[in-house]
DNA sequence: ATGTGTGAATCGGTTCACAGCC
DNA sequence: GGCTGTGAACCGATTCACACAT
């Protein structure tokens, strides 16, 4: 008998899982048995009712009138985010940012180790970064099965990231994470995450402008009184 | 008179239109005047739909039956988004992601120019990175002042990401991208982007379980387990 | 004929508010 | 009394489909 929840779970509850993760993951050390929808809505920076709707997904694991058993939640949520073995990645790419990746230790820490580094720079290619040789890119198909790598990071100048992608997928990788600067597309079957530090920054200038040009010009200052804690 | 556009932008769209800058500065290059929503949309990673409905909060600056004249849509989408000018950044933590964003040319490249590189490691302060010298954080007000930064860019650990966040503030910065694995908050009339990349693996993390959990039929996948962590 | 601009329909996600259980 | 779990209302964003301009 096949006792799986059917549940489909939704895009956004899915991004906010990992930040509830970390929020149980402090309060674990602490001697609390058990938390509230509204204290992990406070660590969370959301709302209460966000977080009940959120983890109502999973299953119902809390106790009226009591709360969230900490512990527990924080192993369904792991077993849920697929935490409870790691993910080794390859990261594609030892310009500023690949080098800063594969040293930074968060990976590995939190799950992630970074198994393998690939450029396409045969000056790069023997180098050993972050404790990792580098090897050459063709080699990715030969890499990414020895060491069932699931995972690719992209991290590349932007004109070869859509070519790094294919090579990436053609190798058996089926989630994706670009830094790069482009858009790039996948197969359906592939899952794509992208991080555009760039992008990011223009955002911010947005709102920025936004809040310069009401403040400067006609009468009403008229702040953005936005009260959404989100 | 000022032409303003008393349109408000929803954020969604906003989000999306460095995307479409990006795009269409590459076809700027190329001798092609004009461009239709459907190439835009191809480019950008979106149908065309969103991308006519996204730029139609901009104004009607197409033409129908032709298309968008190119050099006039970038020139109005950068004005929108604030980069008719340089915003000068500070970056705080020095680690190995600072270290590289430091170093990583494409901020200044695109209007981000590095004025400022703040720790509070004495060890740190002194030294240069990527030709600006780094000052202690104390500082933070008489150099956001002075180099006139409106944004702030956090690269810290993530035990003092809240404590950096308050003193950005403080300082006068108005904008904060942070790139540390913590949730902070600021003020309502401050502008506030993270990323944060083990959130991003892990979700990656979560689809990847999704598909082995459907495709490895109904018993349990049995793998190896290891101790929970952050 | 072609491709924009936009109301209307739809969808996904958030918030409300309260019934249900401890 | 306190706090979860969840339908219902609501809201923002996406998609549809077509009138309209060139």
């Amino acid at each position: 008998m096949v006792e799986r929840p059917p549940r489909r779970i939704p895009e956004a509850t899915v991004a906010r899982l990992p930040v509830y993760r970390r929020s149980l993951l402090e309060v674990a050390e602490e001697e609390t048995s058990t938390i509230s929808s509204e204290r992990l809505a406070e660590m969370a920076g959301v709302n209460a009712a966000k977080v009940r709707k959120d983890l109502s997904y999973l299953g119902s694991y809390g106790t009226r009138g009591v709360g969230y058993d900490v512990k527990y939640l924080l192993f369904q949520m792991s077993r849920e985010l697929g935490l409870t073995h790691d993910w080794p990645v390859v990261i594609v790419g030892l310009g500023n940012l690949g080098h800063a990746l594969a040293n930074y230790g968060g990976f590995g820490e939190r799950g992630f180790p970074v198994a393998a580094l690939v450029d396409a720079d045969p000056a790069k290619v023997g180098t050993r970064v972050g404790g990792t040789e580098v090897r050459h890119v063709d080699e990715l198909p030969e890499i990414v099965a020895e060491r069932r790598i699931l995972i690719g990071i992209i991290a590349t100048p932007a004109a070869v990231a859509q070519e790094v992608a294919d090579r990436l997928v053609a190798a058996g990788i089926t989630s994706v994470l670009n830094f790069a600067p482009a858009v790039i597309t996948v197969p359906d079957a592939i899952s794509l995450r992208k991080v555009d530090l760039a992008v990011e920054l223009q955002i911010l200038s947005f709102y920025q402008q936004q809040r310069q040009l009401g403040s400067a010009g006609d009468g009403e200052p008229s702040l953005p009184t936005r009260s959404v804690r989100d």
